[in-house]
DNA sequence: TATCCTAGTGTCAAATAGTGTCAAAGGGTG
DNA sequence: CACCCTTTGACACTATTTGACACTAGGATA
């Protein structure tokens, strides 16, 4: 699966975001019959398709008891949502993670090979600059990979 | 038994707490006749069916007498309380326990699982951004859970 | 022992949140 | 410019949560 793409989408009132149609393309069968899972991922939140969540559970299911797994479990697996897909290709996320997320009105998803993001405008701006000034520090990287 | 999601309710002025319809769902049959057991965890409170409970309790009982086995059955199982639930949905937390936690009005209902996690708001976004921070620490480890 | 006070219960009804669906608006394409 | 597909706002409906109130039990006090 590979995402890809960056939209500006908006939320309805009741907490609804419109995935775009070519993610859903992307998703084939899942889109009508599973949804998407949804997390918390730093400031903002993070949709996989069940089967990858699966699989990222069962990582972190598997890791030794400790304070690493316990964070993961806290913050990553236990705020997790199954959302599913209304008729016009929106999923209800739930307050908790509108709030986590600082969502209202505006904002933006991003398709990240496997997975996709989802900012709040303001927060994604951030971390965009946050990079983007990364990259900057590293011409030679930059040079290396090619660009 | 696969409590997940992240809530945000709130506790009326009697010390009641709501349990998401999505919790009392997974309990089914239990729900209505045994409720759920409540004790002290850290800095708030944990909920366990009866029967998941039954377990801990023996499992503690059967430790080698020591401090280890005084410890949890002075802070673990002692303040134990079975809460049943009312008509709502809510159950009662007695005070000792709302105390210990510092629940007041906003709190926080987590499933974790086969647990139940009840936190005051505030000392779980304390313990969350413990946990975000160790986590954008170790992007490495992210990246190799899937993540 | 009678009375007051507090903590806890049961229940109702208002408020809020979530769901399903329709149709208008917007954007891209031929 | 007309058409089609996608996105968005809106509405009605259902489910869930919350605040409120009256009532009960038990403990303390006089």
């Amino acid at each position: 699966m590979k995402f890809s793409g960056e939209y500006n989408v908006s939320i309805d009132l009741k907490g609804r975001v419109s995935i775009p149609a070519s993610f859903r393309d992307e998703l084939g069968q899942i889109y009508k019959s599973e949804g998407l899972v949804v997390t918390r991922y730093k400031k903002g939140l993070v949709a996989y398709p069940p089967s990858r969540w699966e699989e990222i559970c069962a990582n972190v299911l598997a890791m030794s008891p400790g304070p690493k797994r316990e964070a993961n479990l806290r913050n990553r697996i236990a705020p997790a949502k199954g959302c599913s897909f209304n008729a016009q290709g929106r999923i209800q996320l739930p307050q908790s993670l509108r709030e986590h997320a600082g969502l209202d009105k505006d904002v933006v998803v991003i398709g990240m090979f496997e997975k996709i993001e989802i900012w709040s405008q303001k927060a994604h701006a951030l971390i965009a600059a946050e990079s983007e000034s990364m990259l900057d520090d590293d011409a030679q990287g930059q040079a290396d990979l090619g660009f």
